[in-house]
DNA sequence: GGTTAAAGTGATAATCATTTTCAATAGGGG
DNA sequence: CCCCTATTGAAAATGATTATCACTTTAACC
């Protein structure tokens, strides 16, 4: 849901004390109108499209400012570039990632999630968060 | 074993057609007489107190020979540095990593696995090779 | 052992993504 | 409307990594 991203936004904008501007906005109507995945500068571009006097530190800032928020995620994919992606309530999913295409598909796994949480207590690890990326060449790669 | 690893390096050295040198012997002999996580920067200094004249570009280009010639494996946290580690024959392994104090453990698990394997396969993916690691807080760190 | 072409080296400059700085501007509580 | 503080854009700074280039070294061949 888009609007309820807006408004946890906005909660979050209030209870830090810090400012709704006209940018902000920019960058998170943008963001919420993208597919999942978005590199820094992809979201840079499409925002210029739309104000270009917005200059991309504030982009770099706005989207820390979401991943702090909760709305966004930063994923690395160890192509030294960051990417944020979307963060539904309650979801967690890892990536399938393409090595020959570049595409990537989400999934999720219940079994694989309560195994990671064994294996961290065996260790007396308390879990924050996790990551997990399979490498390899899709169906479409394949044929 | 190190001496294996020398013979590996020295055998996809002479495959390639490339050469033995002073640098690559020191710069191998200091990552060997490492444990497993190193960032670049971490094995420049060890070089550096063996032999003052080597210089980081060929520690960062010997590195990424390592990773190629199959010795050594390229890791990222995300941290913004790059980091090495020892590959071992048939050996895989992930990361529980502390997001206090940056300590690494390593882990296996057959069943995770195996299960990813499974999702990959229902995606009508082939796994090359796969990445997981599990953020959170050491008990160290807890207590 | 000497010759030589090709690979390797170190220093430095360049690059790339990201962060910081700073002077100017703009929210928003009072 | 005022004032304080957060925010902004542009430009400079940063930090990790890579490319360049003149010089040196390796190793195949005689």
């Amino acid at each position: 849901m888009k609007s309820s991203k807006k408004k946890l936004f906005r909660e979050f904008i209030a209870r830090k004390g810090l400012k709704t501007t006209r940018q902000r906005d920019t960058v998170l109507d943008c963001f919420l109108s993208s597919d999942h995945h978005m590199s820094t500068e992809e979201l840079y571009l499409k925002v210029r499209a739309k104000n270009s006097t917005i200059g991309f530190a504030t982009v770099y800032r706005t989207l820390k400012l979401f991943a702090e928020s909760g709305i966004a995620r930063e994923i690395h994919f160890g192509d030294g570039q960051t990417r944020y992606e979307h963060v539904e309530e309650g979801e967690h999913h890892d990536h399938l990632i393409c090595t020959r295409c570049g595409a990537v598909t989400e999934f999720e796994n219940e079994t694989i999630e309560r195994l990671q949480a064994e294996v961290a207590e065996q260790f007396g690890f308390v879990v924050e968060k996790h990551r997990l990326e399979l490498y390899g060449i899709c169906s479409k790669c394949r044929k």
